[in-house]
DNA sequence: ATTCATGCAAACGGTTTGCAGTATA
DNA sequence: TATACTGCAAACCGTTTGCATGAAT
């Protein structure tokens, strides 16, 4: 985990390695997802956070953000099927372990860090042919101790 | 895998336990889940489907008969990120080996019938105090005898 | 000066809803 | 004839796009 500035110049050298820059909204918007690296923001709530410190910008401009950033693997993009899509900063190590919790009861996501699919993925590669670029994997149930009330996050489920 | 006519009656039984009817509508959307079993329809393909036997259906009912069916747990609602709900007959059979690959190339979407999250979910129960209900595996990347060209899907790549 | 990026508002597309009419028990 | 269900069209809402303005080489 390193520091905030940090971060934010080694993404803005893949940015401007591609030929991008990194303009006040772009640097806003990631200092947003920095902040809340944990969350799973859709983008009407990293617009909601951006515009705190940048008034003037348009939701507009927060989808073509997050759409390139996206595209350039700085953000994942991925749909609980709560009909909203939601971005997530990507770092390295979650490569294989990037894994789901979506509780039932109070819809908080919580993330799995453990190396899970590796071996599955290796023999998809020689069993079926199939080589994996990418994956998910989400489980949808209760934690034992949600109880519909005691919830950090605001008690909606996902559908 | 039972014949369709059996499979029907089996359903039938499941609407009526619950207080509804199979109208000529849910039973035509049905037949076309059933004669699809391996497609993950879109709703809008449903309907077209549905259409060329029942000509006067319209998409709304199409839409209400898909959600509660999803709701019966008679059809899976899924999402594989290419902005349209996705729909599926829902077999026993299907509990823990209902993963996907799916293909970047052609976006072809295969099944694989493994029991690969049993194992993964009692770790869950036990470790992280949470009880699966449900889950989702989809694996993407491309089938190395696919070449975007020779598929039998329309070749246009989920996003 | 040219190129890329932004903000605004309108358009888009999949899905849902209100409501009047229809079928079924 | 009471209740559930359907069809139509309009509304909804997250997302995308066209276009004129603005910033930065």
């Amino acid at each position: 985990m390193t520091c905030v500035t940090e971060e934010l110049s080694r993404i803005n050298k893949r940015l401007s390695a591609q030929g991008y820059k990194l303009t006040p909204q772009r640097d806003a918007t990631l200092r947003v997802l920095l902040e809340n690296e944990k969350e799973h923001l859709s983008a009407e709530e990293v617009f909601m956070l951006v515009r705190q410190q940048s008034p003037k910008i348009g939701i507009a401009t927060v989808y073509r953000v997050l759409e390139l950033f996206s595209e350039l693997h700085i953000v994942e993009k991925m749909n609980f099927g709560d009909g909203v899509a939601r971005y997530d900063l990507r770092s390295e190590e979650h490569e294989h372990m990037h894994h789901h919790l979506i509780c039932r009861e109070c819809g908080e996501v919580r993330e799995i860090m453990e190396d899970w699919l590796s071996l599955l993925e290796k023999r998809l590669e020689t069993e079926y042919g199939f080589t994996v670029t990418d994956h998910r994997l989400d489980f949808y149930g209760s934690f034992r101790d949600c109880t519909n009330n005691n919830c950090k996050h605001n008690c909606k489920a996902v559908s």
